[in-house]
DNA sequence: CCGCAACCTGAGAGGCGCCTCACCTTCGTT
DNA sequence: AACGAAGGTGAGGCGCCTCTCAGGTTGCGG
């Protein structure tokens, strides 16, 4: 690739970064490109469609949970760890609209398959440490993305932080100690097949 | 009013409740007009905005909850009309994509202040049963509609019902029982200035 | 320094959805 | 029956976004 040709590359993906941070995946191609200072055409050329450019902006992220997965694995408490990987998880979901959206919309690009058996380990280290409820399976754990995500969405400008609240509240709901009071869970978990479908990530 | 145009003004409800109901708010106004029979024109003479067809659209929702919300109060337990009403809500967002958007966004018409204070009165009414944990507040009903929304929205086709799953767990971490082992939330609650920038409809 | 392949450019075609308006039809009243 | 007002119609303008391509430019190996 010659030069100019990387630095374009170089100048778009940051212009790419700072627009779906903050105002989500939909930012028009016209305008990232405008923002890099190039034209619409050399977009085109480093990134032939938009999904490309997504997959090239978060690359990282995938690495970036899998650290956090390892990391929380090696936590001395099952929970402490199951709550240190999903809050991490949440942050940078609340640090960026663009990943925001990713997380949700399954669309990412990078490791799959490593996240998800790292998050299938973190689930049932919880479990056999009798801290996670037991009715809980790991496909629950889009449950979580889903509603943080909303929760994020609404509250980016008006309050950031709000997830917080929000992800403590539904850390509770997944206690064991909290299944205790209540019923049985009303219907199934999603099979993984059906997350395989809503999550094409974590496939 | 016209006779035909009461007749069309009817096929235009019907028409526009159907696609709003299984593809959300978005539908475009030219496929309602000609799901309806009718011409784009025609539309725009009855609803000379989209929030205008939305509002008369889903009138009857407010009532609905209102009466959710009056039900209740009636329960012999506190908690389980608590239960009752989110899950009463919640039903109505599964049932209707255009709603659920309406949930979320605060897109409604009707009345406002009533079905608001009805739901404090709920909120109140489990607190003081001591079944509501104590760090709860109204505000944070908000959380459990977006997150329930977004599980709507990504499961509605997949896993219909999939939402209750999801809402079991999140009563369970708004009971009083939950906070018991749990450190103190972690951030303030929205504040009714917040709620009433992200809700409108609840003001 | 040459020359070519790689690259950049931006106008423009095309699709989609919103909304208007000049013209025609129909209702309902007298 | 006749007429005026209310209503219906849909082509077309507009804005927004995506994507392409013919023509000009530039890096770089020889």
């Amino acid at each position: 690739m010659r030069k100019d040709a990387v630095h374009n590359r170089e100048r778009l993906l940051r212009a790419a970064r700072s627009l779906f941070a903050d105002r989500g995946l939909d930012v028009p191609l016209e305008e990232i490109a405008r923002t890099a200072g190039v034209s619409i055409g050399t977009l085109y050329n480093r990134f032939p469609t938009r999904q490309a450019l997504v997959d090239a902006v978060f690359e990282d992220r995938m690495a970036v949970v899998a650290r956090l997965a390892e990391e929380a694995l090696t936590a001395d408490d099952a929970w402490d760890g199951f709550v240190a990987f999903l809050t991490g998880v949440c942050e940078l979901q609340a640090a960026d609209l663009g990943y925001n959206d990713v997380a949700v919309r399954g669309a990412a690009a990078g490791d799959p398959a490593g996240g998800y058996s790292l998050m299938r380990r973190i689930v049932d280290r919880a479990h056999a440490s009798g801290q996670l409820r037991a009715d809980v399976t790991l496909e629950d754990m889009a449950f979580v993305t889903w509603g943080i995500a909303a929760t994020v969405r609404a509250t980016f400008r008006v309050a950031p932080g709000a997830w917080r609240r929000h992800l403590a509240l539904t850390l509770d709901g997944l206690r064991a100690s909290a299944a205790s009071d209540s019923r049985p869970l009303p219907v199934p978990p999603l099979t993984p097949e059906q997350t395989a479908v809503l999550m094409p990530e974590c496939g």
